[in-house]
DNA sequence: CATGAATGAGCCTTCATTCAT
DNA sequence: CATGAATGAAGGCTCATTCAT
């Protein structure tokens, strides 16, 4: 019925409307989020007709799909999972490069970060996009943390240990982003430069790895 | 121009339409965020008139505010900020107090639970209203847990090192809704009845407790 | 979620926006029918705005619906079923008066020919009330002529025999409407004045009732 | 401006798109009606552009006023307008050679059915081509049977007297096409196979001939 | 005090058409 | 000769708001 995105961004011969489009719409679902966003002000902003759309993506929903699929690409490049880490590095090191990674998508103003706030969205307002951002995002990240974590809690730890723990450590994370409106305004002397995200992610990698240190020696001492 | 907030909700003799309006309003804006939530929806729940809004509380954004003034007055008689502790409880036992209390409210299906679901809501998609809310409520929940984290933290601690502490702290409890629906599908064995959120409870405050913990000793040891 | 039609026309106080809805929307639905119709088009003749479609009967759909059962009102009290003849009329008197009423029906400009021409047009382009109108009106409609040509037909006459018959009846009064474009031009010294259409009634009459009396003669003298 | 229509189907080397087009366009149009059916998705069908309809035969209308040339000459050849009658024939067998002829080409499925189908819609929702198609098509169809009819009515009939049985058979044929959907639904246990088609040829012809017959015996009488 | 009725702006989508290659 | 891409007008619908009683 009309042309796939494949297709519509693979002949990328000079900045094609479905890229500006996609370019667009990634901008302003991120910060308006699916539903209040609006296909007109997606088109203006890609300098793009309102049935250019249609044409290129089918519908609203269909233009909201690409985007979540286009925008990892140069997410996933910048920031590779393992952190860019070898195989042989400790349980600390790959938390504190997890939470680095975590963190700098967090905070990344440019393309890589619409995707982060827009699996934020989705979290208030899940469409019907959730499950697959779920299983192929959302669970891996979650999966990779939970290995790391359970390397650190040790042998003893049980299911639900591990879970949990990798949401507290998670969740410190992502909150900067959740909360940045009212962190923003709560403490205002706060920066967010390149360092100070550094300093951050110090701060959470030793919150963490403190409390996952005591956890696995109340767990051996309870042995 | 219409029937000022104060005038509407105080004479509440019997059950006013105001006051229906207030619970209605509430409970959806909760459920579906403000720009969401139809007026005719929360109308047709409150057994109103569509123009009884605009009558009562001038436009939605009107009735919106008025429910982030008036649910609060239900939600601290339930949560009282010190968790009904006396004040010569220790911090542990405090901080333990606030989390299982911060933790309630974020999981309570009634009443206080909108208002902490609007706050999250309004983190990702602030309002005008924020600013009130900010200082009205979430800047005395940030001081209080800061000042509990301050005397594990030990006297050494920066302001610095609260600040990020406190937010490690509340970010774990703050994800369970934040994150409700990724958790509820990420983790479908995980319940959420009373004990489990008990547990939750016990387990973000045990965390927080180990990581201070080690915090407060490599402080002591560096000097 | 919107007022129900009968609760609309009923408070018939002065020609409200509903009644003169239904009037605009059966007038325009009959000439151009269901989709080429258009809200704003059925709106303007009735002076009424855009939405109030949507307020008084959800949706076009709704509104179309509505027709359907509003119009038939007016249209049986001037065209009763049995043509107002006493039930002792001979099966030849019933014939003619049904002819003359079906074509009465048919070339009738107000109100009532709305129907039918609607119906018309469900016949080409079946919307999804079809169904309601066969069965409230066709049905009742075929079932009458049925019973009146079984009749004339005599008691020999099979299932099958009487159902071509009556579709041969009736189809000679329905070409009227049907084809009355092409036949207006092709015989354009075919008047349809009332005397004309008493004539046409005439000959229809005369026409069935010929064949059928040669149908039932050779009936009789094939037994 | 663009291919004129004769250009584009006369060099049909090799199944042409114009070609193509017109097979498409007749098979939607005659299904879909010419508002309801979309260049789109003539075009799909076809397997050409979008843009082809305006190239080949300027606009919507041009097309289709193209098919409405086109089709009828597959459509004489299968059904010739004396139905293959040598003309010494009596006026009997004519008019059931006609009858037949005429239910043929209205159940015909095929391309021949196209053109039947697409004059029965003209009826309803005349475009601008209705004229052309009146005087090519409707006029000598009608006017076959008139000279048929009078033979049958004998020197006495008026012209009026012909006009109308001549409606009167014709009426009963079309009823089949034009309320199909009212017929299958009414009447399900009616099926349309060939040797249904020719009960049903059967029927009008003798009931047509009946009414004819007792017409001639009436004026002869009078006289 | 309160409401049923009405409004206008705006949203997403569809469609025939045109442009540039 | 033909096409992929783009366009603008229009359609149905929703929503917060206002009017008149």
């Amino acid at each position: 019925m009309f042309k796939s995105f494949e297709t519509a961004i693979c002949n990328a011969s000079n900045e094609t409307t479905a890229k500006r489009l996609l370019e667009a719409a990634g901008e302003i679902f991120a910060e308006y989020g699916y539903r209040a966003a609006t296909v007109r002000q997606i088109c203006e902003k890609a300098g793009a007709n309102v049935a250019a759309v249609n044409y290129h993506f089918g519908d609203k929903e269909g233009l909201y799909m690409a985007v979540l699929r286009f925008v990892p690409d140069a997410h996933t490049e910048k920031y590779p999972l393992h952190g860019g880490l070898n195989p042989d590095a400790t349980a600390e090191q790959k938390l504190r490069a997890y939470v680095q990674s975590l963190l700098g998508r967090i905070f990344d103003e440019g393309r890589p970060g619409w995707h982060t706030k827009i699996i934020a969205r989705e979290m208030n307002e899940p469409t019907r996009s959730l499950d697959t951002l779920l299983e192929e995002f959302a669970r891996p990240l979650h999966q990779e943390l939970a290995s790391i974590v359970r390397d650190l809690l040790g042998s003893r730890a049980t299911d639900e240990g591990v879970r949990l723990c990798t949401l507290s450590v998670i969740s410190q994370c992502v909150y900067y982003h959740h909360a940045r409106s009212v962190i923003r305004r709560l403490y205002p002397e706060q920066r967010f430069g390149p360092e100070d995200i550094a300093r951050l992610a110090d701060h959470i990698a030793r919150f963490s790895l403190g409390a996952l240190k005591e956890f696995a020696q109340q767990k051996e001492a309870a042995s």
